[in-house]
DNA sequence: CTCAAAATAGAGTGTATACTCAAATTCCAA
DNA sequence: TTGGAATTTGAGTATACACTCTATTTTGAG
């Protein structure tokens, strides 16, 4: 081994260009001639750092999962409030990383290792969520309680979605309002 | 003109295809020689119906994204329930033509004609949304019935995500939960 | 029945993609 | 300083893609 310092920045060139195209034009246009271009790289050099394209999509993808987590270690139990905010500052103080994360979770969660990847993540999430909850009220059954954790956990994807589709919807804004507002009046 | 039967029966068979493709594999998946196989044609007979692929993909999204609509006409005013109705009888009513809404309105949302069209389409169901909430509720602003409007939308898109991500998920007993329902308990 | 128009087949074009490889260059520990 | 290993290059390969073109077959109105 004894790698070479060249080498690790390169490749620290190429994690980052790839983060950033998978931002701006998704998995599609994240072709290795625009990650080399970006890079400053030519094909060769990423081919002597990564096996595939493949294996640099996945270590940023991995980035972005573990980054939309508040604790990954999950051993401290978390607020509601907690679990949202995180999310919240994932989004606005992330937006590259949360980009790839939606990007990624949609287009890519029907098929390959990566959506199967994004499912498990989202179970495990729902759970988190639930948990958080059932702790907050003890009134619920379990059942009720991961049925809101997937009504919170959606509309706050929907709401980064909606992010995703207009940069100037404000999302935090309308994440709060969401989750602590009743949507409809009574 | 004078178009023949044979080429009417054709270009029915190669929407279909389109449809069913874009449904199960996406956008990316769904290629010239899939669509061809699966609608039982050679490349020339294709491009004797549609001068070029995004024809029909356009042809199947614009039939998928009227599908949603309740009124395509806009005339008549609707209730905030009869949307949500509609919306969640589009989802389990036909699955195939929702997916292929879902998937386009993500992927392909954010680059060419497609999602600009896309962007429209959510602009003018917000706007409708946010209508029948104000209708309903004098005493919210228009500001509010926006915003409003948006965290239901929101809420309704991320869940339709979750049934796409697991087809067993009950995407329309969630829905009217999260819209009869508050969020958080108070 | 006729025949011009419509429809189809199927080989072919050009381009973009992911990826390879041998040779040249750069690094850095000894 | 030096030499083997790490890195980089840049041309090259194979494949898949959307799309074209010409010859042939099929259709159906008059």
């Amino acid at each position: 081994m004894a790698r070479y310092q060249a080498g690790i920045r390169t490749e620290a060139r190429i994690i980052d260009a790839t983060r950033e195209l998978l931002g701006e034009v998704g998995l599609d246009g994240t072709t290795l001639k625009a990650i080399c271009d970006r890079a400053g790289v030519r094909a060769g050099s990423f081919y002597n750092l990564f096996a595939t394209k493949e294996d640099a999509v996945l270590r940023v993808v991995k980035d972005a999962i573990r980054a939309v987590d508040p604790h990954p270690t999950g051993d401290a139990p978390d607020s509601l409030h907690e679990l949202v905010e995180a999310y919240i500052s994932f989004v606005t103080g992330q937006p590259d990383v949360a980009r790839v994360y939606l990007k990624i979770a949609i287009s890519g969660a029907t098929n390959g290792s990566l959506g199967d990847s994004m499912k498990r993540h989202h179970h495990r999430r729902v759970a988190r969520f639930a948990a958080a909850i059932a702790r907050e009220n003890s009134a619920l059954s379990d059942r009720e309680s991961e049925a809101r954790a997937e009504i919170v956990l959606a509309t706050l994807s929907g709401l980064a979605f909606m992010w995703l589709l207009d940069p100037a919807f404000d999302f935090a804004h309308r994440a709060r309002l969401a989750v602590e507002a009743p949507l409809v009046a009574h």
